[in-house]
DNA sequence: ATCCATAATTATGAATTCAAAATTCAGTTT
DNA sequence: AAACTGAATTTTGAATTCATAATTATGGAT
């Protein structure tokens, strides 16, 4: 029997929140859990798991279904999302997209600083990769230098739906399987892309973005 | 008092999407309208108006804060979204990358057949436009050309997030309040967007979507 | 009269209870 | 043994109840 949520802080956020990070990080561990794609959901073993109700849990399952983690049957529950391969290309041209144009914004519209920001992640990212055997690391550096790109292009939806990709894309645990050198090119790509935004070309920005994304899409594959 | 949702009939979907849509409408009504953006969302009088509990209605406020419609405020409820310029400006911009993106796509992928629906549609319109004073129904087609252009598209992450997007346009009532001429020029960039279509020209295609997007948006501001 | 403190009210968040649908299981029949 | 029927169980969807935070109202002090 587990105590209430024992991260139970004083309720920063409401309780459905907290229950969807939950959720979402369970389903991102995918294999050798429970939640892995296609697996029903199983609200009672939930609830009484991390011990509340099933209202606010239920409520959680909703907020992962808007982002697409999970999807409704009627009358039959919630399945943890299984994306097929068209859906993972899908979700990759997208992002390809939005990123592009939000890399296109950085370059014309960004200050000094904020690309210092980013140069400041890059040399992080490539100290990361020179320390092999922290690939845990790499990606997360990874993923805050596009975080902070999408931030820098200040478009809150945006921001959101490329999250929402983000979080669909990691459904697949391929994209952590990276394949051998993928590391080495990925941050030459990260290179290329810097050097678009400080030279202020927009145009080349976005074409190096989309290169970027496409080439992670066949790593992925 | 009210039957418990005139409308239920035999349970297609469940009473939350049900809910949803009917708050929806009520929101896009807008003016004239107690939900009008700013709004606080009177749980209680809504859930006895409907004739249902808390419980499906809030579920369905959820679905609607996650399309963006509403804003959650901790321990202070739900409130219709207010976008202010800089967030049209952003809505507009991403729906010009989102659709342009798609436009290439059909312009590439799209059969014959799926091209005559369009232009089907494109007929419609400007048949609308000529018989004066129908105004909705104008609006009603010029929606569906631009849905089943992303239905053509064929990524159904983007149909959802273009839908959204659009739903939040909608909040602000100026796109309805179209400007004098608006609808002529509407109908020759329509006109512009099938020509580049039908040519298979898909850079054509992309370029004529936002500038049509880019028109829609001047005239809405 | 104004400002502050405290009590009453109201509204939100969450738990519990209830109803109905779907699934599972047992028993019977062929 | 297989298949069909119907009861028992499980599970979802929704209503109701409960606890607590936030707001409003009341009353007292300056």
């Amino acid at each position: 029997m587990n105590a209430p949520l024992s991260h139970a802080r004083l309720k920063p956020r409401p309780l459905y929140e907290e229950v969807a990070e939950l959720l979402r990080q369970r389903i991102f561990a995918g294999k050798a859990n429970d939640m892995e794609p296609g697996a029903w959901i199983d609200e009672l073993k939930l609830a009484e798991e991390y011990g509340i109700s099933r209202t606010p849990l239920r409520e959680a399952i909703k907020v992962l279904a808007a982002e697409g983690l999970v999807t409704m049957k009627m009358r039959r529950g919630a399945y943890v999302t299984e994306v097929n391969a068209k859906d993972l290309r899908d979700v990759f041209h997208l992002m390809a997209v939005l990123e592009a144009d939000a890399a296109g914004t950085v370059a014309s519209t960004a200050t000094a600083e904020q690309l210092q920001e980013l140069e400041a992640l890059h040399q992080q990212l490539e100290k990361a990769a020179r320390d092999r055997k922290d690939h845990l690391k790499f990606f997360q550096l990874n993923e805050a230098f596009h975080v902070k790109l999408l931030e820098i292009a200040n478009n809150r939806w945006a921001g959101q739906m490329v999250a929402d990709l983000r979080k669909v894309m990691k459904l697949n645990r391929a994209q952590s399987l990276l394949k051998a050198g993928r590391i080495e090119e990925s941050l030459a790509e990260h290179a290329a892309i810097m050097a678009a935004l400080t030279s202020r070309n927009a145009e080349a920005a976005q074409a190096a973005m989309r290169a970027h994304i496409e080439s992670g899409q066949e790593a992925a594959a």
